[in-house]
DNA sequence: ACAATATATGAACACATATTCATATAAGGA
DNA sequence: TCCTTATATGAATATGTGTTCATATATTGT
């Protein structure tokens, strides 16, 4: 793999093996990019953002978000599975609230960067 | 929009106007989107980590991340319209570096998330 | 001018993903 | 028990995305 490479005069040997060693296996690269993937949605994002500020029901964030009870279901789904969130039951109303602490700074890093570059 | 929706009893009217006032927009939230999606690739991902670590050319990209030429490229150019990454010429032999500060620690804040949840 | 090399690009294809519609499940009240 | 309401789920569909192959562009050396 290595030998392959130009060897770009601006990196000698001894760095590259440490680049190759410290980089991400194939299943971390999977796992990174997964994650980042929830947050590639502007439906997920909204919900995101609303369930920073308070815990919501299902139809709340329906209309909140503007989109069909059964699409963020299914989107609150993906939510769930990668454990961004966390639910709790009262009688037949679901409360979907965050559950994890770099959820809101993922998304505020990214919104200040987009602020920067504009 | 807001009239509809089921008043969860645990959040009121006032508080309500306030979350949708302070809500994304369309656009806002498509363009946060649009960003985190440039991360939610391995292959990006990898090239990410390399690029964090020294500049590259193409070929070495290409023979690191174990992909071909023109598959690199492409990515390449993903990751050059986000602004992520840089590009110095020299002769015939491209360059690319990051381009943002805020690239590697979104990409730490990941991994530190899915180190913690495991 | 020509050959060789590094990178970029367009078309094609396979695969993933978001939404909708219809319907299932589950809980509460009459 | 039956009806109503909140949420979840499966199938279908349309759209998006990553990779490959073939080829174009551009630069250097002969």
């Amino acid at each position: 793999m290595i030998d392959k490479a130009c060897l770009c005069k601006t990196i000698d040997p001894h760095q590259m093996e440490k680049l190759v060693a410290n980089a991400p296996s194939e299943t971390e690269a999977q796992r990174l990019s997964d994650f980042f993937k929830v947050f590639g949605d502007p439906t997920r994002l909204k919900i995101i953002y609303y369930l920073s500020r308070h815990e919501l029901c299902v139809a709340d964030l329906s209309s909140l978000v503007g989109m069909q009870q059964s699409a963020v279901s299914h989107q609150l789904k993906v939510l769930r599975m990668s454990r961004l969130v966390k639910t709790r039951k009262d009688g037949v109303t679901i409360y979907y609230s965050l559950d994890d602490h770099h959820v809101f700074t993922l998304y505020e890093l990214a919104q200040q960067h987009l602020k920067e570059q504009s």
